[in-house]
DNA sequence: AGCACGCCGACT
DNA sequence: GTCGGCGTGCTC
């Protein structure tokens, strides 16, 4: 009997080839079911999306199917349902949504090989079903917490300072999900699960004694193409009892999930950047909705929509549940986990051109003396961020992007930090011939040079001198510096630690008792609206970092110390970080998003194009607006459209690229418009343009 | 996106 | 004389 099915392959939505491709099979085929499809002349995989429509059949010659992948069973519906969502909201097409999900070696393998991949994973050992760990005391903030997660409901806003311990809850509310059911799995994310090893290491430690080891599985992009698919498999199966990931993860194939753990809500890399563009955040409530799993989102520092949907009651409907944990984990009259003390340097009153700031430099000294260690910041990686003929105006200019070659003396190059392109730094100026080209600005590098120089005759208790340590995208680079620095971090063979943002996030120094933000003002001018929320954050997190050593910080916790240097000592952000009232701080800052229009009370998309001149980049977009207008669209009329301008980079690797700007205060009417848009976006087939992109729910614009 | 076909420069 | 550059066109 021939059936025609509707399959999902991987089409680029750029690609004239829109929704699920129709073959032919011999026998009925369950949707959900993995096959090998020919397509073009190759062959490829695919997902069985349902029955072909009867015309389907009709209009053009269909290929058979060339393979089942029988021994996997079929994609649930529950994770079809979350594949056609995400397809539908981030306007792309469910086959590129679809395998992007799967594991890349799952298109590589034929038959044969995954049969004895599938083979292998049989005769590991069983539930190791060995006593129960021993769990730390809940704290009364976490037993209520705890408590109002599994009474139902949500989702959830798990809402603590850093140290306030909601993984704990985490890992009791996982706990009380598998406890509830033998099928039960649970899926934990974490932003980047490089910077949050601990957390891994804490479910593995709670959960491999009772379940065994294939219980716990990781999913994030650092794994090779083997491991992924192993714990895909695993996932897929159901033998893996909690998925660890990334954001990739939210796409994982859970057959009992009950339980979704988003840790860090508020972190910028749960959206993916290239691609279907969605936010794994979002997508976790709307999968834990679709499939009765309870949700939980968990920050210090929530993003503010996470922040303006909640409410401690989760009254209205499909708002979330706010539950706060107060206070940290071993606070004591001793003053251990205590928050550090906020203290500002008003740089007005500094000394021209001041880089490190007296009272910052003897506090810094002071700690070294006594042994303890110090940590400090800086968000731009390099030497300086710019070289400059102050003769001709030279400046080290990007010849294929419209950016600066930041200077990297290490190796004395000039580096594209957006392209990559690298040359060593000329002798003399190339527009003059001028000697004396000069650094401009200042990056970790040279940071880091500048603090050995003034605390050179510093000495350690034992009488060494100062030992100073930078770590970066640059020192971290080789396949396992970041631990081994890390590691010598923690050794204590380190005083002061400098380095880009990459330290403030989840690793936990122990023994640092000073943290300190040598220039964090930039983000109070940008363009970007997100940005003082983002620099809020990453300062509460930095200052989560010192003292957190209950042992170590006994004595430190109360002493600890987060150092803000500004020339906008009065900023409503650094008052609210002094008082770590992040309340206050996203109060002040909804009270500015609603004034201006902006999310949340704004829902926007953008539409993004790149060519090789500006002009037809601009141009396109410009006429797709008009498109709209005079096709007079679902939502033409609810959405503005702004003119398209150039992106910030304008130009990358000799690329041009522009964006427009869609905004509406209906997401509805937003999701409408674009749904409608999309095929007059394709019918352009504009010959200038390299390719075009929407973006909903931007994170910056 | 792959993977073809297709028409112009430096190698055995 | 080939090998190979990436421009453009197609895939149920």
């Amino acid at each position: 009997m021939t059936c025609w099915l509707s399959i999902a392959v991987a089409t680029p939505a750029h690609s004239a080839l829109g929704g699920p491709l129709t073959y032919r099979s011999e026998s009925p085929l369950a949707p959900g079911t993995l096959v090998r499809v020919p397509l073009g002349r190759r062959e490829t995989l695919g997902v069985v999306w349902g029955e072909a429509a009867a015309d389907d059949r009709l209009e053009l010659e269909t290929r058979p199917v060339a393979a089942v992948l029988d021994g996997i069973a079929p994609l649930d519906e529950a994770w079809r349902a979350l594949v056609q969502f995400s397809a539908q909201y981030y306007q792309r097409s469910i086959g590129e949504v679809a395998l992007a999900a799967l594991p890349p070696q799952l298109r590589a393998l034929d038959a044969v090989q995954l049969a004895r991949r599938l083979k292998r994973r049989r005769g590991d050992g069983g539930p190791a079903g060995a006593a129960q760990p021993a769990r730390p005391q809940l704290t009364p903030g976490q037993q209520a917490a705890l408590a109002r997660i599994s009474s139902g409901g949500g989702p959830f806003l798990l809402f603590g300072v850093t140290g306030s311990g909601k993984t704990e809850v985490y890992l009791r509310a996982a706990e009380q999900a598998l406890a509830a059911d033998p099928a039960a799995q649970v899926l934990v994310m974490v932003p980047e699960i490089n910077l949050t090893p601990q957390l891994e290491a804490r479910f593995r430690e709670r959960f491999e004694p009772l379940f065994g080891a294939e219980a716990v599985a990781s999913l994030h992009s650092g794994m090779t193409n083997p491991q992924r698919l192993k714990a895909w498999l695993a996932a897929h199966a159901g033998h893996a009892r909690i998925v660890l990931g990334t954001r990739m993860s939210v796409f994982a194939s859970m057959p009992g999930l009950a339980l979704i753990v988003v840790d860090e809500e508020h972190d910028p890399s749960y959206k993916q950047q290239e691609g279907a563009r969605y936010s794994a955040r979002d997508l976790a409530v709307w999968r834990g909705r679709a499939c009765g799993a309870h949700v939980v989102l968990g920050s210090a520092t929530p993003s503010l929509e996470s922040w303006h949907h909640s409410s401690p009651s989760g009254e209205g409907g499909g708002r979330y549940v706010r539950i706060e944990l107060a206070d940290r984990v071993g606070t004591s009259a001793a003053g251990a986990g205590e928050l550090p003390r906020v203290r500002g340097v008003d740089m007005n009153l500094q000394p021209k051109k001041t880089v490190f700031s007296a009272p910052l430099l003897a506090a810094i000294a002071e700690r070294v003396a006594r042994g303890e260690q110090s940590m400090v910041f800086l968000n731009r990686r390099g030497y300086a961020p710019v070289l400059h003929c102050a003769d001709c105006g030279w400046k080290s200019e990007c010849p294929h992007c419209s950016a600066y070659r930041v200077f990297h003396k290490i190796d004395r190059t000039l580096r594209c930090h957006h392209c990559g392109h690298t040359q060593p730094v000329p002798r003399a100026c190339p527009g003059c011939g001028n000697l004396d080209i000069a650094p401009l600005g200042r990056g970790t590098e040279r940071l880091e040079e500048q603090l050995g120089e003034l605390l050179q005759d510093i000495r350690r208790p034992d009488g060494e001198p100062v030992r100073i340590a930078r770590i970066d995208a640059d020192t971290t680079r080789a396949a396992g510096a970041l631990e081994s620095q890390l590691a010598q971090v923690h050794a204590g063979e380190v005083d002061v630690l400098v380095g880009t943002q990459m330290i403030a996030k989840g690793h936990d120094f122990r023994r640092i008792t000073l943290v300190a933000a040598v220039n964090p003002d930039n983000a109070l001018f940008s363009s970007d609206f997100r940005a003082p929320e983002r620099l809020f954050s990453l300062l509460m997190q930095a200052a989560g970092r010192a003292g957190r050593d209950a042992a170590w910080g006994a004595a430190q916790g109360a002493k600890s110390e987060m150092w803000v240097q500004t020339f906008q000592p009065r900023h409503p952000l650094f008052q609210s970080l002094k008082h770590h009232d992040y309340p206050a701080f996203a109060a002040q800052q909804l009270v500015e998003r609603r004034d201006a229009g902006l999310p949340p009370f704004m829902f926007q998309a953008l539409l993004r194009a790149e060519a090789r001149t500006q002009e037809a980049a601009q141009a396109f977009l410009n006429a797709a607006s008009q498109d709209a207008q005079d096709q007079d669209i679902d939502g033409s009329d609810r959405v503005t459209r702004f003119p398209a301008v150039p992106l910030t980079i304008q130009r990358v690797a000799n690329v041009e690229r522009a964006q427009m700007l869609i905004e509406c205060d209906s997401r509805a009417a937003l999701q409408r418009f674009l749904a409608a848009w999309q095929p007059l976006l394709h019918a352009r087939r504009d010959r200038a343009v390299i390719r075009w992109a929407i973006d909903v729910d931007p994170l910056a614009i």
